[in-house]
DNA sequence: AAGCTAGACAACCGCCTATAA
DNA sequence: CTTATAGGCGGTTGTCTAGCT
């Protein structure tokens, strides 16, 4: 139904070359961001303006922080995984310099692999499911960790992470990209601390803030609306800390 | 030295939502 | 209210590189 964003005749596609990239800094600090599908008619480039939005977000962008995740980066990202799911660009805003395609390829080569070699099913790390169904609220981070630990998924839940999920909008869950291992795992004491404002980034998306408006009904609430609603429903009770060791 | 494999990451694709017309 | 379009997101694929045989 909708057009495809750029007429892909005549137009570059894969790595990105040095002149492109100067190019399209150029235009960006001249002119800013937005109306990306101008930007490549604009700044001469035989680019798709999306492939101009993404590789100004995940590459030029001056405040990217590149290199090496920290370990309190990783802790963050493992933690919000655990509430969140895939929703990495949500991840990503917790983040200060990192974009959630990076996040996202560090999860599927790096911190996936390390919970698997720790005997942690990734599937099994979903707190919202479990705290939403149950509306545990105002609990601390110790209780948080028992809550974990005598987490058992649902049916529900089990349906959804094997793929089986009616929802045809990408529900994702922490499963959704783990190998169908469905042996049973011991999970960590992971210590999370959920506050509502620590675990959203400031500037809300458009995302956050459709999910901080009035409840829809129960069965009305998608899978991401739940985890949403609960993440903003909730008032802070201490901030997120991401120096928190997690496995370590 | 050459070939193979796995890991890392950049980029693309298709879908969804928001919004302007 | 409906439709078209732009922007954004997550999943997936492609490519490059380092390490191993």
């Amino acid at each position: 139904m909708t057009k495809p964003c750029c007429d892909k005749e005549d137009m570059n596609k894969g790595a990105w070359s040095q002149q492109e990239d100067q190019m399209l800094t150029d235009y960006i600090k001249k002119h800013g961001e937005g109306h990306w599908r101008n930007i490549p008619k604009a700044a001469g480039l035989l680019r798709c303006g999306k492939s101009c939005r993404l590789r100004w977000i995940n590459y030029l962008r001056p405040d990217l922080k590149r290199g090496n995740f920290a370990e309190d980066e990783e802790d963050l990202i493992i933690k919000l995984h655990a509430l969140l799911g895939n929703r990495w660009s949500l991840i990503a805003g917790r983040l200060p310099g990192r974009t959630d395609n990076e996040v996202k390829n560090y999860w599927n080569s790096h911190l996936r692999k390390k919970l698997k070699s720790m005997g942690i099913d990734p599937k099994h790390l979903r707190l919202s499911h479990y705290l939403a169904r149950h509306r545990i609220h105002g609990f601390t981070a110790g209780e948080t960790s028992s809550a974990i630990k005598n987490y058992q998924p649902s049916p529900h839940d089990q349906i959804k992470s094997s793929g089986i999920a009616s929802d045809q909008h990408q529900v994702s869950d922490a499963g959704s990209c783990v190998d169908d291992d469905d042996s049973s795992t011991i999970l960590p004491d992971l210590n999370v601390d959920i506050a509502s404002d620590s675990c959203l980034p400031s500037g809300a998306t458009t995302e956050e803030k459709k999910a901080s408006t009035s409840l829809p009904s129960e069965d009305a609430v998608n899978e991401k609306t739940k985890d949403e609603q609960y993440l903003t429903s909730r008032q802070p009770e201490q901030p997120l800390s991401p120096t928190l060791p997690l496995f370590r």
